[in-house]
DNA sequence: CCATCAGATGGGAGCGCTCCCATATCGCTC
DNA sequence: GAGCGATATGGGAGCGCTCCCATCTGATGG
């Protein structure tokens, strides 16, 4: 049988095979394959039945070989592993970039790097141009990683941002307008000692808020006083403890805006151990619209992120970064909500 | 310059370069890059320098196109993607897959299934061999994914199984200790009237838990009684529904076990809303241990899966059935333990 | 001192594909 | 009816690597 030699030695059919079999040369098979033009529907006709005959399918690594392109982006999340599990955001930023290439044909590699090992396994990743583009979550201000990626030179977007000055495509949620709106809130609730439990300053997102919080108290004539400002790392745990410091330096707070849901249900315990009631003695509003923030007691108060929405525009962004490398950067911001609930 | 001729249009070096600056054949520069034995320390050293200078990183397309192998694995999960989201427990075995190949050099793919488009897309996916061996969680008893699996032929580890008999390898948690323990627990609390609501019964893992639980009563001698068994679909708006369901029917009953927490927090709601309380009218245990079982009101008595540890253990075994493919399939149980907090 | 053999080495062949160019084919126009 | 451009087509070259075999080297034994 003459098809034996263009088979391979797994029995799957190569392009060949498909050649012969259709009565065409590969060329044309290839062209078929690849939706190019040029191509008489005889010809076309006959390839797509050998193909269908044969269960003809690519062999991707031949391909690449000679495009050099890998048809694959990856996702970056450098992140201590635990984040990823507690943080529901996570989670949902890989839904909205898996939804958004799921009708291409792009794969859709996921890599955690937390340690130092990971890190410079990472470098040769990037070297090795093992993907065609890059997504990264969770950006910190001097992130080697970012660097990293930066000097590899592949199309890359961030979801958030290094400064406002960052020269990446990046897409990112109004945290000033959020943290605004949930500060805004709790003055509208009367408070007037309103306190705040940041993110890691290291993080722009963090620093944003922040922002937000002293503009809203700014707005309302209200001095912004150190003593109600504690800093934590999206932790729950370290909600707990800077709530306490909160409470320890000014007793008399009536409101607190948490940076994230997780240090909002850390504080929420805080201040249940120490007797205040919620909302009556102390307001609170997070940040995420994380799933747990339904389950708390009261059910919070929170500013939603629409972190699939992100994941969305992140890969949309990567596409058309891949698909015109010459295009100059661009950002998405995407907007905030606050979400009533109960505990503010 | 004649080094020229053998760098990449895209100026990467190849291993002809490294063998033209080491001063040595094609064979020698692949033997050290393979760690193959054979090599004279003196060319050895000659090549390693040559790699350092030149910046090498092999080209894995052609790697792959001559062995056939893709140093990538899959996971697959195959739930509206809403599930990867409120579920950490999906995020766990992300992690603990990651984490367990992080010091091999293999690729972690993620594939999310849920439409029927994407089913198709998946086994072409399959058929091209793209990847060198497959994980899937979420297990459903006729799951066309999983005969697609099968059909591939390609090494595959399941996470959970579709029945006792699973002739695919797989890792499960003990599902029926971990329910039979946390039953045996509510009739240790002298409750007798105890509820439960299940998991789909289309996966495996939701009769076993209902088996536990009908185990435990038997021991206890007590009957088991169709009125206080109802169904949900692990989401938390099922476990609020089937708690109504048994209110209705059993306005009597003084325990409720759950398989999961997210339908065990639903089902607190409804309790709630009935004027329960919690565990003083109603004792409830959940099945996960996942995050929001410590934040709800009051936290949650459950189950702990060791999520993380069952990602770590399915790629291990994923990696020995690539290694050794004639291996026959194995399965590994992992044990679930009791938390008691404060709902019973 | 030469035959012998193990170990080290170089490089041809070929993996399956895309790219591109030379060639073939067709339908028009003048 | 010859000439021309547009459209289709086949297949060579080559992507960077591994595999394998032929060759070479040097140490060993008779």
């Amino acid at each position: 049988m003459s098809t034996r030699s263009a088979e391979r030695g797994d029995g799957r059919p190569t392009l060949e095979a498909v050649a012969a079999r259709a009565g065409v040369g590969r060329g044309t098979v290839s062209r078929v394959v690849n939706g190019s033009a040029g191509v008489s529907p005889r010809a076309r006709k006959a390839v797509e039945q050998a193909i269908a005959e044969l269960g003809y399918v690519p062999n991707l690594a031949a391909r690449s070989l000679v495009t050099s392109r890998t048809d694959a982006i990856a996702l970056i999340v450098p992140e201590t592993e635990t984040r990823l599990a507690s943080e529901p955001f996570f989670a949902s930023i890989i839904r909205g970039v898996a939804s958004e290439i799921s009708d291409t044909d792009l794969q859709l590699l996921l890599i955690l790097v937390s340690t130092e090992r990971e890190r410079r396994r990472l470098a040769g990743f990037l070297d090795g141009r093992r993907v065609d583009g890059v997504l990264l979550v969770s950006v910190h201000t001097d992130d080697p990683v970012v660097e990293l990626l930066e000097q590899s030179g592949l199309p890359t977007v961030l979801g958030g941002r290094r400064s406002d000055l960052e020269p990446l495509s990046y897409v990112d949620s109004d945290n000033l307008r959020g943290a605004w709106a949930a500060v805004r809130h709790l003055l509208d609730l009367g408070r007037r000692r309103v306190a705040t439990i940041t993110g890691p300053l290291d993080m722009e997102a963090s620093g944003v808020r922040l922002e937000g919080y002293r503009r809203a108290l700014r707005e309302a004539e209200l001095a912004v006083d150190p003593g109600l400002i504690a800093h934590g790392d999206f932790t729950e745990s370290s909600g707990e403890q800077a709530m306490a410091e909160l409470l320890a330096r000014e007793p008399a707070l009536d409101a607190v805006f948490c940076a994230s849901d997780l240090m909002a249900a850390g504080a929420m315990r805080t201040l249940r151990r120490a007797g205040r009631r919620i909302p009556a003695d102390v307001a609170l509003v997070g940040f995420d619209d994380s799933p747990i923030a339904r389950h708390t007691e009261p059910p919070m108060t929170t500013v939603r992120q629409p972190s699939e929405e992100m994941g969305r525009a992140m890969a949309r962004l990567l596409l058309e970064q891949i698909a015109a490398p010459s295009r100059s950067h661009r950002q998405i911001i995407l907007s905030t909500e606050l979400v009533v609930r109960e505990s503010a």
